[in-house]
RNA sequence: GGGGAGGUGGCUGAGUGGCCGAAAGCACCCGCCUGCUAAGCGGGUAGGGGGUGUAAAGCUCCCUCGAGGGUUCGAAUCCCUCCCUUCCCGCCA
């Protein structure tokens, strides 16, 4: 969230970027709140000193009359507290669910037409015959079925079969390996359930509950991310300076409503309820976070170049971006059957927005006030998209895939799917 | 699931109604001492918020001893509920 202290000196510029975000933002209601709770604060505090003071004075005379006095004043104090208390909860509320604001390098703009394609890498493959599309490759080779999935579980499920699940093991494998040890990130095994406060921390909620999944009767979340754990890994924790950036990768899988996407990638193992992800987190400081957002990007990037999958690299415009984040790229991979790039990896830097929701800080140096920490994240890569763009472009004419030579190492010696 | 013990600052840990936001130790910081290092000596070091400052500093007040509620003039301390940790038993991958 945005600090009470940021939106009382800087209302206009809160107002700005909620509204080129295309989100609401309850600024004025804030103020208005503000100058309700401080009265409120204020005199109760007024109250309380006295009474403080009495008590004291109290434990040396034991006046009767005097204590008579004070039992009327707790009822006083503890009446205008409870407001007091009130409107900080109303005043809390609001804060959360106020926007991001945004760096001044992000694109402008109401769409994702908008969006700015930052950087490219390799070509679209002329495979010299019709691309098919990975569910028509998928359902031929028996490495994808949708059909069972459906009868199970419902629609945007799916079941990876043989070689298909193997792929996908093979890819999580691939990247694990190469952002811990080429990259420097710690893996992390994560809890795949998680509770309100954590969900809070990374500003999935309160706004986004109708996008998650919900254990029924219980505090527990289903994970949209591992984000969500990982980012919250250091909750309420004041760090060393000294031990940032902490980069964390964990592989896990994650659990989307999918709610307000009706009729949208119903085709495919593009838009799952459930679907793998190793996502890169990064935990910094104020005057390397928008470096380390750059390098972990590159680090997504990293592992699209060695599968040698086509991609671009987007700059989200303003409306595009979200509530939460302060700069936002996605890269998106070519899917030569389906004819259009696939949102593979979404990075992005939140500012201190989820530092302060989930009370992560760091101190500078000895003495120094403990600062609201900076977080980073993005998909390193999504395993669905990831493996379909592989499918689609490593296809052949005789309708078997072959297997990108990093994954060689990891497939137990199957280099083409398909041949029996 | 049943029963016992417990949750205090960066860490260890004392504190059973006011003198306690908290002894002591460790760690760390500043200074002194020392040829250097170690030791020693002196001082300092929790977080959040309100008010007052142009801002910082400072001053001042309030809150925080797992969370919430209660008793009391007054709660880390007594009572209740919940959460968590740990031990024993039960069950089970």
């Amino acid at each position: 969230m945005l600090s009470l202290e940021f939106i009382r000196k800087n209302p206009d510029v809160v107002r700005r970027a909620a509204e080129l975000k295309g989100e609401p933002a309850p600024v004025d209601e804030i103020l208005e709140v503000d100058q309700k709770w401080r009265a409120h604060q204020h005199k109760a505090e007024e109250i309380k000193a006295q009474q403080n003071d009495l008590s004291k004075e109290f434990a040396r005379t034991r006046d009767e009359a005097l204590k008579t006095r004070l039992r009327e004043m707790a009822e006083t104090a503890k009446t205008e507290l409870a407001l007091a208390d009130a409107v900080k909860r109303e005043l809390d509320d609001l804060l959360l669910r106020v926007p991001n604001i945004f760096h001044e390098s992000v694109p402008i703009g109401e769409t994702e037409a908008e969006n700015v394609v930052i950087r490219e890498w390799g070509t679209k493959p002329d495979l010299g015959f019709p691309p098919r599309t990975h569910y028509d490759l998928g359902e031929a080779l028996g490495i994808m079925d949708f059909e069972r999935a459906v009868k199970i579980a419902g629609s945007r499920f799916a079941f990876l079969v043989g070689d298909g699940a193997r792929l996908e093991r093979a890819l999580v494998q691939l990247m694990l390996d190469v952002h811990t040890r080429e990259h420097g990130y710690t893996e992390l095994w994560a809890p795949m359930l998680v509770n309100s406060a954590a969900m809070t921390g990374t500003a999935n909620l309160p706004k986004f509950a109708d996008m998650l999944f919900k254990v029924e009767d219980r505090d527990l979340w289903l994970i949209p991310t591992a984000e969500v754990p990982v980012t919250n890994f250091h909750r309420e924790e004041i760090l060393d300076a000294d031990r940032l950036p902490l980069k964390y990768v964990s592989y896990s899988p994650s659990w989307r409503t999918e709610a307000g996407a009706a009729g949208k990638d119903t085709r495919g193992f593009i838009r799952m309820h459930q679907f793998s992800k190793v996502e890169l987190v990064k935990v910094t400081t104020a005057e390397t976070s928008l470096d380390e957002f750059e390098k972990l990007t590159a680090d997504a990037e990293d592992i699209l170049q060695r599968l040698g999958l086509h991609y671009q690299a987007m700059a989200m415009c303003t409306g595009d971006m979200g509530f939460a984040q302060y700069k936002k790229y996605d890269l998106n991979a070519w899917a030569p059957g389906l004819d259009r790039y696939l949102e593979v990896s979404s990075c992005s830097t939140f500012n201190d927005f989820q530092a302060m929701r989930a009370n992560i800080r760091y101190r500078a140096g000895r003495g120094t006030p403990p600062r609201f920490a900076h977080t980073i994240n993005g998909s390193g890569l999504a395993l669905p998209r990831t493996i379909d763009a592989i499918i689609e472009t490593y296809q052949r004419s005789d309708g078997m895939v072959a297997v990108p030579e990093v994954l060689k190492p990891y497939m137990g010696g199957v280099e083409l799917i398909g041949a029996r």
